[in-house]
DNA sequence: TCCCTAACTTAGTAACGAAAGT
DNA sequence: ACTTTCGTTACTAAGTTAGGGA
């Protein structure tokens, strides 16, 4: 236990820096560069990312560009000098670095694409339609008012998205219910609308049992089926999954068009139980360059348009009719496109540390204006970096769940306490957030800062706007006056990776071994999804298998009792004996003993680990707010294999993060 | 300035399937 | 061999931001 301990200092610690006590690192190093490169960075003065595969694949695609894109011109030549990764010498990193420093004097002098162009070349097959619906056999039965009734096909089908979901919680909600009777009764033929005039008259159960007895029987399939199906899976990928532009051939997110079915959204949500309708060719928008195969759209159907814009990266469009918003089909996270982004993500974020202190000295002297809208901006800009708030859109009432973030925050959701538990100026924050997650934090927070919320609260309802001279868009405005491409995400994505770096410093324990050093690393990870707010459900099991492992434990503490007494034994046998024998029975004893000691704690580290876990979800900042960079470097340093940290998809999607960094890094 | 929409990132959960226990 | 546990993947909702037009 005194593991979780130290691990809660340390996180305290961390709160306590973030409370004032900015520390900030020194400059950062460049890294070293590769060949083939991501489109320029207009920031940076050509520091590319490289790709990884650089052989063509089966196919013959090539990862990286050979002939058609040109590679961006080098100021110099010794074009392959630093053209090897790995295992250099340190003086030649030296000599490298110096060399790249005054190339990097040097602007390129040719960009890979033209502003706002994502690609040259597109070509796809189009997306995969929902399987069409199947009708119930005939002896599955609907009961309307305790009769049989035989439903047409679209009622019925509508019917049974209902049915498949009659064990979860939320067929009983009011709303719910309201939403889908509405929308079902609209996919009724007249007679069936004229009978079935109420909800709780319907049975679905009957329906409800088919679907269980299909999900068990295709459980117990034969090995021979599943393969069958597995098979079928990995074609359609394989045809439909990857599409290319230009010259590689990239995989595909969401080649799948998503089902009709029952929409629930997530909260409160005022549209759930609504019918999200069946997407259909003349719906679909597809985008592709002039000189592809544009796909063909299934036989008797049209597409509604095929364009060709480049300015865009989506493949597939449709308008969803629940929101009436657009949804895309988009390419995979591990594509040359989506990796570009999310390195330049990272390199803004960088750009932010390098002035984060002239924009806190900026936001403390604007708690002092006269302009009640530049003080607001100030607080509002103070939550945001301190608590990694979200910016906050407004939305449309009675379209969404009531959640907000930090511009939208209203009176209700903060408590001014000007003491509390031996605190003073404490701001108690209570919210639901993106996804209806709570935000709940108490927070010491500057004096200024709690006068200025007193302010900004007079004369005001619960329901009122905390910030009412401000929103997002003039915040961003704000930020990017402040520095370019400033806006107010980064300061989630700053504050997440800056935390994670300095967390891995405190934490990581040089003697330690290799799992020890992971369950560090998951410390500065779960540091990081606390600050940002990263929660879970409890996993359903939770309780089980906690109780599971406690008996575990148990298992274990008698068993070292019972070694600790034969240790005693033995010792006091061999105080008597005193022969060559009972000496090492001793010694035999002890290492059991320590061994049983060793297996102890790692199971209570275990327990603490997942205890902490329980409600926290370490993925989410992993995968969009933590510089992978960082842990390679980590990786690297302590010689942990990347493995351990990454998965095969989380290695993919970090590709160029893996062959980027070194373990100098910094963030 | 406001308002709206398109495009893209970020988010949690359910389903799936492999590995670990029994 | 069967069951439970656990990590991974699929899915799609819910945010943010830029930019255009009134």
């Amino acid at each position: 236990m005194s593991t979780l301990n130290d691990f809660l200092l340390v996180l305290s610690a961390e709160v306590q820096r973030t409370l004032g006590l900015w520390d900030l690192r020194k400059k950062t190093h460049s890294q070293t560069r590769r060949r083939v490169c991501f489109a320029s960075d207009p920031f940076l003065n050509g520091e590319t990312p490289p790709r990884i595969k650089d052989e063509p694949d089966d196919d013959g695609f090539y990862a990286s560009p050979k002939e058609d894109s040109k590679p961006l011109k080098r100021p110099r030549e010794d074009d392959d000098a630093d053209y090897k990764p790995k295992k250099i010498k340190t003086e030649d990193i030296k000599k490298a670095k110096k060399r790249k420093q005054e190339e990097e004097e040097v602007m390129w002098e040719e960009e890979r694409y033209p502003e706002g162009i994502k690609w040259k070349f597109l070509e796809h097959k189009g997306p995969v339609f929902a399987p069409p619906y199947e009708p119930l056999p005939e002896n599955v039965k609907f009961y309307y008012d305790g009769k049989v009734m035989k439903l047409s096909t679209k009622a019925e089908e509508v019917a049974t998205f209902f049915a498949k979901m009659l064990d979860h919680e939320y067929t009983t909600k009011e709303i719910f219910r309201k939403n889908f009777f509405k929308d079902w009764r609209k996919e009724m033929t007249s007679e069936e609308k004229s009978t079935i005039t109420s909800l709780s008259k319907c049975d679905f159960t009957h329906m409800s049992q088919y679907f269980k007895a299909q999900t068990e029987a295709r459980k117990q399939m034969s090995k021979e089926e599943k393969q069958k199906i597995k098979e079928e899976n990995e074609r359609l990928l394989k045809e439909y999954g990857y599409c290319v532009m230009d010259n590689h051939k990239e995989r595909i997110a969401n080649f799948k068009i998503e089902p009709p079915g029952l929409f629930r959204g997530r909260g409160n949500h005022p549209k759930m139980g609504m019918l999200k309708r069946r997407i259909m060719p003349e719906d679909i928008i597809i985008n592709c360059s002039k000189d592809s195969k544009v796909p063909p759209p299934p036989p008797g159907h049209k597409w509604k348009e095929v364009r060709h814009d480049n300015k865009v990266t989506w493949l597939v469009s449709w308008t969803e009719n629940i929101q009436g918003s657009i949804k895309y089909i988009m390419l995979n996270p591990s594509s040359r496109i989506k990796g570009e982004k999310d390195w330049q993500k990272y390199e803004t974020a960088r750009r932010l540390k390098k002035c984060v202190d002239k924009i806190r000295n900026q936001y403390r002297e604007d708690w002092k204006s006269k302009e009640m809208k530049v003080r607001q901006r100030a607080v509002a800009l103070y939550f945001i970096d301190k608590l990694a708030l979200r910016a906050g859109n407004e939305k449309e009432e009675g379209e969404t769940a009531d959640t907000v973030g930090c511009c939208s925050l209203r009176v209700e959701h903060i408590k001014l306490h000007p003491e509390l538990d031996g605190q003073e100026y404490v701001v108690e924050f209570d919210f639901l957030g993106k996804d209806s997650i709570r935000y709940y934090n108490k927070v010491p927070v500057e004096k200024r800062v709690f006068k200025n919320l007193q302010l900004f609260m007079e004369n005001k309802q619960p329901e009122d706007d905390l910030f009412d001279r401000l929103n997002t868009s003039i915040l961003n405005k704000h930020l990017q006056d402040l520095m370019e491409g400033l806006t107010a995400k980064v300061f989630r994505t700053y504050n997440a990776s800056i935390t994670l770096q300095q967390q891995l410093k405190e934490l990581t324990n040089p003697d330690d071994n290799i799992p020890a050093k992971i369950l560090s690393y998951n410390r500065a990870n779960r540091a990081v999804a606390i600050l940002c707010n990263h929660q879970r459900a409890p996993p359903k099991t939770f309780e089980k298998s906690m109780m599971n492992l406690q008996s575990k434990i148990d298992a274990k503490k008698e068993q070292l009792a019972d070694a600790r007494r034969e240790l005693k034994s033995a010792k006091a046998d061999a105080k008597v004996r005193r022969d060559e024998k009972s000496k090492k029975a001793v010694e035999s004893k002890k290492k059991a003993v320590q061994r049983i000691e060793e297996q102890l704690m790692k199971l209570e580290v275990q327990a603490t680990d997942r205890e902490e876990n329980k409600q926290i979800a370490l993925s989410t900042s992993k995968l969009n707010y933590l510089d992978p960079r960082i842990s390679v470097a980590w990786c690297k340093k302590w010689g942990i294999p990347i493995e351990k940290i990454y998965n095969k998809t989380q290695r993919e999607k970090f590709a160029w993060a893996i062959d980027m960094a070194e373990e100098d890094y910094e963030f």
